[in-house]
DNA sequence: GGCAACTCTGAAACTTGTTCTAGATTACCG
DNA sequence: CGGTAATCTAGAACAAGTTTCAGAGTTGCC
């Protein structure tokens, strides 16, 4: 994978610039309500209003709420997986860089809580229509934890452990949006998740 | 823990037997419309008619859709428990026993997807609101897998598996509801991640 | 420049979850 | 039994996601 790094449509026309714009402004609205007050306070009337758009216009580039804040989480995602780049994990042991990571991007959705919890409740919320998107965001989560193993030919095993771990990220993360897990349950979450590489890779330690 | 199966009402004053009934007819009835269409099929107007109840009184019962879906989570668990400790699961490894019991479960699913959909959305789509709720069905489904694992004293470091086997188990179940696993995708996933198990138990296999 | 096709706007309408109200019913207490 | 508080009913009303539509604005193309 060279350079696609856009948002990867298939085969959606080229927008214009005002096009884009118009995306743009709606993204950074919807991500800017959600920030205030999580899935809830995303109302697509104010998120039109707010990024100067019809509602008609809203749904035409984004076909339902739960469209939109899929579209706002990879948006996200994108940033995550950016920054990440620039400074990967540093630990030995693959399983400890894959917590590590995910421990950093955990960090990050607790600086905006709300917003973790509009794109996560949309995510999970999401139903066949968009399965495409959501599978978009799965690629993309795949991608970053197979960054931070650091593997150029993974096995199939580990790609099931990380399909494990993926799970885990998810539900873990509803579990502390919705109150039910503290903090320091989800770290230990990931962290006993994270062991499951050490099953797959040959020369790991017992 | 001796025989106060039912669902566990903390302080709630006991119901009339009329009143009983009506929540019965109010759960029957929920399952019944789940079963059709999923989620969205479960419209309220429809279950307060169908169960022959005013509509404040479906509310009265349930303050919202998401805790009438998982109340009805709470009952099918309920079933699905004693089920499976009439035939308990028949491998010799717990790791083995806990994915032969969730994958028991699993084929129950499939017989009602639209059920599955139903409950499974509203258990990860719930909000704070409906916390104690969901820990109960969470805590329901923690107790089928410590029995399928035959422990009398779990480590806590079982104890974390078994979260993360929950956790992979939600989620799995949402990808495949979603269309976006198949059904032997799912089988995968629960298998891998109960080889944690082996992790933890000191006389297990390499 | 001018036209045909597509896009955007503003506003109303529709759907379904949720709340509210006024009046009937029921349950409980003396 | 009689009364009173809690519960139930029918139905309207409200909120937010989604759809629809007529008209105005843009764009692409000759």
């Amino acid at each position: 994978m060279t350079a696609e790094a856009k948002t990867a449509h298939p085969a959606s026309p080229p927008l214009t610039e005002r096009q884009e714009a118009r995306r743009r402004r709606i993204l950074h609205a919807s991500a800017q309500l959600a920030s205030r007050g999580g899935f809830d306070a995303v109302q697509m009337r104010e998120v039109a209003e707010s990024s100067q758009v019809a509602l008609g216009t809203l749904y035409r580039y984004f076909p339902s709420k739960v469209h939109l804040l899929v579209a706002t989480m990879q948006d996200q995602l994108q940033h995550m997986h950016a920054t990440v780049r620039k400074r990967p994990p540093s630990s030995d042991l693959p399983s400890e860089r894959v917590a590590e990571t995910l421990m950093r991007a955990f960090r990050a959705l607790q600086r905006e809580p709300h917003l973790a919890d509009a794109m996560v409740r949309a995510l999970t919320f999401a139903d066949r229509s968009v399965s495409p998107e959501v599978d978009q965001v799965s690629r993309q989560t795949t991608a970053i934890i197979l960054d931070a193993m650091e593997l150029d030919d993974p096995t199939p095993q580990q790609l099931s452990a990380v399909r494990v771990i993926e799970h885990t990220w998810h539900s873990a993360l509803i579990t502390w949006l919705s109150g039910r897990a503290s903090i320091a349950q989800v770290k230990i979450d990931i962290e006993t998740v994270c062991r499951l590489i050490d099953l797959t890779t040959p020369d790991g330690q017992k």
